[in-house]
DNA sequence: TGGATATTCTGGACTGAGTCAATAATCATG
DNA sequence: CATGATTATTGACTCAGTCCAGAATATCCA
């Protein structure tokens, strides 16, 4: 079943310009496994798959990505940065004890929240949302 | 008319059970005058106005009043934590080019973010939100 | 005023996330 | 298959921030 994954990516990374390589497929598979995974994750997920990787070609491989839109990168305050594969307009909910996300669809639309009462000159193109709170196991 | 701020924020200081230090007062002074600034700058600032101040100081500063609610730390996607002395409800909006930042007030009013279509079990208690554009400078 | 106690400051070592740069391997294409 | 362009590997390095232990200060209370 990773065959059709991975063959519908290959093609994804050729549309995007970018060569197709054992290790793009394998940083993409495990971003689709596990969404909001971290870099160093991502290392020990591949290196146990492939064999072995390079931090490097795993950053490369995820700015690549990102900078074609094929996952997306979210950084919340005080955490590594996290990616995922969900690339439509959506949110995140996180929860301040134990760090866990989920995705929130976006409440309103299509491109809602990007209604500012003032955009000072700007030409807004996003507005993310981070909800923060407590996740449902860590109310004790 | 530093005086002022100064003996405001002495009061503030001890409220928040916190000791009125020449650092913090000096730290404080400079988040005020500028807002929205980075730890070093801060360093570099209070320098030139203390004489010196250690990095870790800042820092303890830093935390110790964000805190206890005294200033606030905003860490945007890829850049360094900024502090600014607004403390009430208010978002921002960040230039993709050359990182400026500026205030947004809330659009909708008090804590209207918090609505969310489906909390997933969370006890939501904060909606953070970063607008992303290009800000008249830049759209050259 | 003068300690005793709690808190803060200092300087240096350290960590974690990520980037840079040079070299080697691999791919794409005629 | 030759050649140039991408991609991987390796190792050094940066940057933001924390940890630690001893020295210095501030606050509280008699």
């Amino acid at each position: 079943m990773s065959k059709h994954i991975d063959s519908d990516f290959r093609a994804t990374l050729k549309q995007a310009g970018l060569q197709v390589t054992a290790q793009r497929l394998a940083v993409y598979r495990a971003v689709k496994a596990c969404p909001h995974i971290m870099a160093d994750e991502i290392i020990s997920t591949v290196e146990s798959e492939i064999g072995t990787i390079s931090r490097q070609a795993v950053y490369d491989a995820l700015n690549a990505m990102s900078d074609h839109g094929l996952i997306r990168r979210i950084q919340p305050a005080g955490s590594a940065a996290l990616y995922e594969h969900r690339v439509d307009n959506h949110h995140h909910l996180i929860c301040r004890n134990c760090n866990a996300v989920v995705d929130i669809d976006c409440a309103v639309g299509e491109a809602p929240c990007l209604i500012a009462d003032d955009n000072h000159g700007y030409a807004i193109d996003e507005a993310e949302v981070v909800y923060w709170g407590i996740c449902p196991d860590c109310r004790t």
